[in-house]
This record gives C-alpha cells, sequence and structure tokens, in this order.
DNA sequence: TGTACATCAGTGAACGCGCGTTCACTGATGTAC
DNA sequence: TGTACATCAGTGAACGCGCGTTCACTGATGTAC
C-alpha cells in the first residue's frame, strides 16, 4: 500500500495499485474519507516507527547522538516516501476533512520523541538552552495541550519551545528540497541539512560525538 | 482573479470565480497549462512586490529593519494568500510541469530581495556572521546558478549561505502554520514568528531598532 | 449621418474521461451434520 | 468421507458528476466608405 502516483489521490487509483478493483474496498472503508485518514495515520505511524528506531539505535545518555539521528531519520523518511510526507504535511485534500481524534495520536508520536530526548537532556544538565529559549515572551505561550492521555509527566516549557523551533527549522528545508525549490541553490542537500542541524543542536549547547550514520 | 477554493484548482472552478464560462478562458489560454502557470507567475510576482514594498519602507541603512520587515510581510503575505502561497510552495499539481524559463525569474525576485539587503548588510560591516556561516563545509556549495541573467555584481558565498539558511528557517513556520500543524502547539504564531526571526537576526549580528510595525 | 463588413470576446451544446458509489452477482472457503 | 449451507472478499455493470476541450454560433464594437 505504497507507491501510487502523486498528490493524485483517488480511490480508483489506491484500488489500481492494490490490484484489486474499486468496489472492493468498500469491504474495508466505507467512505474515501475513511480510507485517506487510514492512509495517514498509517503514514504518520510510520514515520514515529522510524524515528523511535532511530533513537534506539544512540546510547541513551548521548542526547545528542540521539537527536541527530532522529533529525536525520526524519528528512530520509520524508525523501523515501514524498507521496506519504506530502498526504501528511502537504497541501489539505479538496473533499477532505481529517478526524482530529483518529490523526492526533499517532502526529504526536514522532514529535514526542523529540521532547521525550529534549527533556531527558535537561534534567541531565547537558542541553543549555540560551536565556532567550528560556524566558520566551509573555504572549507567546507555545504549550503542549492538555490532552491528558500518556501525558505522564509534565513536558517543562522550555522542552516544548525548543522542540517547536527545532521542528519548524528542519521542516522548511524538508519541504523546499521534496518540492524542488533550492535544487538550484543547494549542491548536496543531505550535507546542508546535516550542518543545519548540528548547528542546531551546538546553539543550545548540545554537541554531537558520535559517528556520522547516514550520510548519502 | 483571486479567490477560488482550495488547491481543488481546475479550468472550471476559475471560470466560474471570473463568471465566465469554461470556454471563454480558451480566448487567452491554449491550454489548462498556460493558465496555470500564468496563476503561478502572478503569485510569485504579487508576493516579491509585497517584499520590496516592504523593504522599500524602511531606511535605507536599517539593514535589520529592512530584513525584519521583508521576512514579516513574507509571512503575512503568506497567511492572506493562502490559495496562492499553496500554488507556489505546496504539493506539485499531478498533471502539471512548471516551465522553468517562465516560472524561475518571479521566483528568484522575492529571495533577491533578501540576498540584496544581506549582500549590503555584510558591505556595511553591520552583518557579521558566525564563523560557522563563512566557511561552509567544502561539499555543501551553496551558490546561486550562473544564470547571467541580471547578476550584475556576484554574490557573496556567505551571503548565499545566509539566504537560503534564512529563507529555510522560515518556510518550516509558515508551512506548518499555514497547514494547521501547530495550532494546538503555539497561541500565537505572529509572536512566535517575529521571536523566532529576532533570533535569528541577531545570530549573525543583526538586531532591531525600529518600531514593530505589523503585530496581528 | 448611414450602411456594410470585419473583429473578436464570450456562449451553449456536446464529446470522452476518470471519478466515487451502488448493486446484484460469483465463487472460493469454512462449518454442520 | 460426503453433502448442504453460510460466509464473505471480490467482480462487473451501471449511475451521475465535474472535468478539459472542441466547435459552430452570437452579438456587441470598431472601421471603411
Amino acid at each position: 500500500m505504497a507507491e501510487y502516483g502523486t498528490a493524485g489521490l483517488s480511490l480508483r487509483g489506491i484500488a489500481r495499485e492494490l490490484d484489486v478493483t474499486a468496489p472492493a474496498l468498500y469491504n474495508y472503508y466505507a467512505r474515501l474519507d475513511d480510507l485517506i485518514t487510514a492512509l495517514i495515520v498509517d503514514a504518520y505511524t510510520a514515520l514515529a516507527e522510524v524515528l523511535e528506531a532511530a533513537d534506539a539505535g544512540q546510547p541513551r545518555a548521548r542526547h545528542a547522538d540521539r537527536l541527530m539521528a532522529v533529525l536525520l531519520a526524519y528528512r530520509e523518511w520524508a525523501m523515501a516516501h514524498p507521496v506519504d510526507f506530502s498526504l501528511i504535511y502537504g497541501n489539505p485534500i479538496p473533499g477532505y476533512r481529517a478526524p482530529a481524534e483518529a490523526t492526533t495520536p499517532p502526529a504526536r508520536r514522532g514529535f514526542a520523541v523529540i521532547l521525550a530526548i529534549l527533556a531527558e537532556a535537561l534534567a541531565s544538565g547537558e542541553l543549555q538552552p540560551q536565556p532567550e529559549h528560556l524566558h520566551q515572551p509573555p504572549d507567546l505561550h507555545v504549550r503542549l495541550p492538555s490532552a491528558g492521555e500518556t501525558q505522564a509527566e509534565p513536558v517543562p516549557p522550555a522542552v516544548i519551545y525548543l522542540g517547536v523551533m527545532g521542528w519548524t527549522r528542519i521542516h522548511g528545508m524538508i519541504m523546499l528540497e521534496l518540492f524542488n525549490h533550492t535544487d538550484t541553490l543547494v549542491d548536496n542537500h543531505a550535507a546542508f541539512y546535516r550542518h543545519e542541524v548540528e548547528s542546531l543542536l551546538r546553539s543550545i549547547g548540545l554537541s554531537i560525538t558520535g559517528e556520522p550514520t547516514h550520510d548519502t
């Protein structure tokens, strides 16, 4: 259930990819919207699992290496699965409205990997954000919604802020690369991305110690 | 020729918005692709003009204020024209392939505004990038293509690198806000954006002196 | 001032296509006795 | 082991719809004499 055209997303197109006729899909999903929701949930989940695996591949105490591995895996997943990534983070689909109760948990799961590492790094004292990162302007209010789910211990505001900051930074590079807006400006996107992520980690007091694990 | 649905882009839909029948459009564009190209060129041009106007509204010598005004205008244009912004920077349109010779010049025009300010700031000595920004890794090769057009004086590599870096940073925030991925994480997107841009400018040695011009 | 004609933006009907969705059906598989 | 029946994933035909595109046409406007 992986490869179909581009964002030319259609029930019949998906059925074609599965070597099945279109009505057969109605045995599994009552409406097209349900199918799309399932694809979105699958994509979020696949991405989150890749991030968790990247994190798990690094020693627990090396917070910078863990973050580096996770952020590199994020980009690589996006480049390897452009359709799924577009489905999640690209244009909204014209007639479709995502049911928040279905898509929010798997979406949050990937972000939680980043937050967990930041929280551990902060607790260990390795993470040393600049003063400007710690006292946010009073009207900023970056926060996690009180979704009360498995939010065992509360996440410190500085961690949430740094998580959102880091996420927005890498997201811009990935979106521009994915949709070919920087290919006349940047020769080696992987190197540029790694350079920027290193700069990001350094700016919050973390420094890489491990070997590069990915480079293409 | 502004508002039509979302990305449900269609010749008939556009004709409907213009209060005209679909075949009438064929008096102006031979194919749907030509219409799309025209819309893309218009969008790039409108964005570039907004950026140029924002720049022109600040004193020439205040490079930080000029950059701030331009980057705020960038976000505001995106939020005010989500369809046009998606058309330019969102998912590629399924059957459509943009002719580079038509879309590249207006696309580059907006980016040139940022580059020009950075170049002047560097020449004046106000811009003081960190050492890490000046000597890029040898495999990075951020550069402008030798498009020989009106590229009067060559742009220093540090300026190009800082331009791409800044662009990717603001782009991530805008895309995530525009497609509603951060609205449970960030309360005041305008304030968050401004805060991040200030942080970006500060990190390259520029500091704002002017009054805030936009705040919503 | 008045008639004849060219220009041309826009209309309305029609086409073939792929779409989402329905419906009666087929045919393989599993269970009951 | 053998027959009868229920289950159910998948099929094929059909529908109504909006799409891009074509084509002959209308009708207002402008120019020539």
